[in-house]
DNA sequence: CAGATTTGAGATAACGTTTGCGCAATCTGC
DNA sequence: GCAGATTGCGCAAACGTTATCTCAAATCTG
């Protein structure tokens, strides 16, 4: 049987209320006390019971996280950042992912209330979807990860035009003037919102950018296609001589096209990636810089954000935007530092 | 507030006895008033509490996911297959991932042991490996998934030992005689099973095998790397019709090395990759065939198992293989379909 | 029709913890 | 040295549920 209150009460010789308040350090008591109640407890390994605790004070310590996020891509990051930065207060995560399947999404959450989940993470993969909306009849303190919200809501989502930013000014720094920019479907707000900023960026700096931001597909072909239709057959000082790539996809698929046709990275043509997918950015050659969207610090925000609205704090609804950083390997040619914005 | 079971019981006109009974099906009593007590649930939208339930039952409906898989690679199918698993059994999955720090280890562990879980799973990224061998002083059912265990544990592994015989099988049927295979450092258990079971199915076929297994990194660079070594000047005649690779990496990289030299898959070189690893898989020119190690599936099995465990069913001790599938794409010039195995 | 058996349902305790209230014992000010 | 404040601690209730025991009424038995 695993050992409760009442054994170390028993051991310190006190009352079960006693021992409790001794080891929450609340109520008065001598100082003798309390530290006999201590040294009890650590002398029969004591840990509280969380249900019971849970159960006395109509709160679990337990956050549900749900996604449907079908491949894990985004939210693994971001649930590692979240539990790490909760478990410290005695909090833990309970994690359910429904495959875009509304009657699942359905039953995970109705277990996660059962539960008496304390806050709720709905976590989604675009940040212009609201894949939970039918779902928020409930009091249940929530934000959003990832994912569209009403105005009233909190939300927590990459800062897309950050990053674009920093990746932009970083080719600027490095002497770079003829940039373009591929990118992914203009359907995507992440899309719209990097080629966006792209373009403020340049104007912001004096510069112009290099033909019109090209959307297309968030992937390798894309990125391999437009190094075909940039470069082939066009005289050196007409093609760009950078390019900022909407993903990491994009930049792998244009650096195998550059290298096909003979155009080196990142003497001829720099180029900066975004996601900071290891499994891309360090395969391609050379390995890739691009921008890390802090996808663990965002997670970690989020569970603090929630924990303060569970206890009543107050917090401003809205989006918050988790600073992206630069992360220089050397598809562009600058020495290899990381750099925080 | 919350409706209870106390809310249930006085619209039916019961004690909260009958009223408990009436909704778990249990004690004997008149149809009728089981009925009028299921309504009054119905009408009150009442959902029994798990906390509260738990504590009487000293069962929390709880299990504990610990994992050291950084990347999420594994994990996040695994976990996903074993949450939905037993969400129906009324049981939710705590994830608690340390990156691989013994110190966040251990305080996730005891933070899951205070929350009282039923079960835990100990999850890792590689089968010859235990990494959570020192945390198992509880007495809480365990199984251990991707990882390795003690000889009276209970494990649950991919089948890396079919899927290489169904790779190299699939090979055989289309007709390919010189099957050569790349794979990882012969470090992993995981890459010397594959490469035995390769040796074996072919000599099993009456078949030579083109040379030994080579083994190298996980990685695009070897599998490009040893494209170049095994057919650059070589004729055509003396050279591998096929190679099996040991992960979809390397036969990504396998393939941009067969590309790069003029040689063609598959046709003059068929290919089978193994992880189905979507991203790398369908991104290949041509898309990759390849092993599905049917990590969904292994979550599912490694849930309804723990769960058998902690119902005190009795449970044969070992390891589990969970069967690996051909996932048919076109890098072998086989007709698309998936084979079961 | 009296006793035995079954049926239906309630009272109460228990799970492990926190918390409001109460009550001695000690301290304080004059 | 005495009223009132303070200190130190325990009693008992509460959280929502299930489980054990009890008991009256209904039904069966011969």
């Amino acid at each position: 049987m695993r050992v409760t209150i009442r054994d170390v009460a028993s051991l310190a010789g006190v009352s079960v209320t006693t021992a409790s308040r001794a080891l929450n350090g609340e109520g008065r008591m001598a100082a003798e006390t309390r530290t006999r109640v201590q040294d009890a407890a650590t002398t029969l390994k004591y840990r509280p019971n969380s249900i019971a605790k849970g159960l006395v004070g109509g709160r679990s310590f337990t956050l549900g996280l749900l996604t449907n996020d079908t491949y894990g891509r985004f939210t693994l990051p971001v649930a590692a950042g979240l539990a790490n930065a909760v478990v410290d207060r005695g909090v833990s995560v309970l994690l359910a992912s429904y495959q875009d399947d509304p009657e699942l999404a359905r039953i995970n959450l109705q277990s996660l209330e059962d539960r008496q989940v304390d806050g709720l993470i709905l976590a989604g993969k675009r940040i212009d979807r609201a894949p939970h909306a039918g779902l928020l009849k409930s009091g249940i303190p929530t934000v959003h990860v990832m994912s569209a919200c009403d105005d009233d809501g909190i939300g927590f989502v990459p800062d897309d035009d950050g990053g674009a930013r920093i990746a932009t000014q970083h080719l600027l720094d490095l002497g770079r003037r003829r940039i373009a920019h591929v990118t992914g479907p203009a359907a995507f707000a992440a899309a719209r919102i990097r080629a966006e900023s792209y373009v403020r960026t340049l104007s912001d700096m004096g510069a112009a950018h290099w033909g019109d931001p090209i959307f297309g597909a968030w992937s390798e072909q894309h990125g391999f296609d437009l190094a075909l239709q940039l470069f082939d057959g066009k005289p050196g000082a007409d093609a760009p001589d950078a390019i900022f790539c909407g993903n990491d996809q994009i930049a792998r698929g244009m650096i195998d096209g550059l290298t096909h046709l003979g155009v080196g990275v990142p003497d001829d043509v720099a180029i900066v990636g975004f996601d900071n997918w290891e499994i891309f950015a360090a395969a391609t050659r050379p390995p890739l810089t691009t921008i890390d969207m802090g996808l663990v610090e965002l997670g970690r925000q989020a569970g603090l954000c929630l924990l303060d609205l569970i206890d009543g704090r107050e917090v401003a609804s809205g989006l918050t935007h988790t600073p992206s950083r630069l992360v220089i390997r050397q598809s562009c040619g600058a020495l290899s530092t990381d750099i925080a914005v």
